[in-house]
DNA sequence: CGCCGCTATATCGAAACGATATACTCAACC
DNA sequence: GGTTGAGTATATCGTTTCGATATAGCGGCG
């Protein structure tokens, strides 16, 4: 799940682990403010599998007049690229500070995240799914479409096994309940948009139907 | 965490792990389906802490298909008594039903779970909040109201945070970013109700302001 | 000058998960 | 009438994630 989200990051341009949480905390902000104890063994596996290269660029000494091994694809040419690699300088001054262990990501690697992306992993909880459908833009239209669809009948299902027995709860177990369930039915709304959406731009080919029963 | 669910249903009855997660599924519904792999581990854990003693009930009647498991086997303290169950299950080829391990909560227990209710755990994920919050019942007035406005708080923090830089992401990213959000708001929303609901009934005396500070 | 705060990597133990194994009971189906 | 499947029940395994902690260089602030 990190691993997804790790690889879908490098496959932008190069990082090291401390600029990896940066990302997905100042892009994704609540949904994602992960902990190193996640991030380096996360690294580590991936490494371990093939899937990353890492760059020791071991900074030493303050003689060391090493260009920043701040993350940067080198010869690109793209304004975007350039940009990228100002705003990524933007906290970090050009001092090599310790060494940094930066990650690039392989042949491999690209193959581990499109699968990761496409079949592996849960869609169960709100957590995975969402980093998924955050990088949602690698994947196929009909993918894409699947992943959603998936999620929803999910949650659908959540939904009709949680009403069908609410006994005695007091206040508070009961506020909870509902809460829940309205947040529950508002991720269903909010996917049924991304859908019409999805559907929208794909192509107007409206299949056959036989897509009913599920939300009351 | 779930040591304080488990300790919040056995103050209401003795419970074997398979009942309690059927509790917490029947009851939370959404919110707690805990797998077996977190029940029983987190019993083993509580028995050794002396939160709760276990009964162990090699079954018999196939009377009442219900719950309740009834601590109806007597606690022995005899160590024949012990041994044969042991050697029942051991041997045990005709009609025992798998020996049933009731559990009942100590006063030690009784006591770590007010422990872990008022102070104890993290309030940071949605889960351990709703899991606290739907145990409520047994905190005391002022400690409930607290709860709700540390969450609040915390809330309300993460959410300044987030919408401080939403930089530009693709839609999928920015879709999920801003559903979040949404449904942080609608967290906060919903805390508010209960915190004003909870002021209603403890007492409506209106402490003398100086209370602000906390949005933005 | 010392200390704080930021950058940066790493490791540890605990918690929770999902999968899997085992074992018994009961009802349904063919 | 015998197999099959579903439900009850406990337990363990490996993996992932978390939070806390350790280490360490560096810049700036008072």
């Amino acid at each position: 799940m990190l691993d997804m989200a790790i690889l879908g990051l490098l496959e932008e341009r190069d990082l090291h682990g401390y600029e990896i949480r940066r990302q997905l905390r100042d892009n994704l902000g609540i949904l994602a403010n992960v902990s190193f104890g996640s991030i380096y063994p996360a690294l580590t596996r991936l490494e371990k599998a093939g899937a990353v290269a890492a760059t020791e660029s071991s900074a030493g000494g303050p003689g060391a007049g090493q260009s920043a091994p701040v993350p940067e694809a080198p010869p690109t040419g793209s304004l975007s690229g350039e940009l990228a690699v100002l705003r990524a300088r933007r906290h970090a001054p050009s001092r090599a500070r310790r060494g940094k262990k930066v990650y690039r990501i392989t042949e491999a690697g690209r193959l581990l995240f499109t699968q990761l992306l496409a079949e592996g992993g849960s869609i169960d909880d709100a957590r995975s799914f969402s980093l998924r459908l955050a990088f949602a833009r690698h994947l196929a239209p009909q993918a894409r479409l699947a992943l959603l669809e998936r999620r929803r009948a999910i949650l659908v299902q959540r939904l009709a096994e949680a009403d069908s027995s609410n006994v005695e709860l007091d206040v508070y177990a009961r506020s909870v309940v509902q809460h829940t369930a309205d947040g529950v039915t508002q991720d269903i709304t909010w996917l049924d948009r991304l859908i019409a959406a999805e559907r929208a731009a794909t192509g107007p080919v409206p299949v056959p139907a036989t897509h009913e029963g599920d939300i009351r």
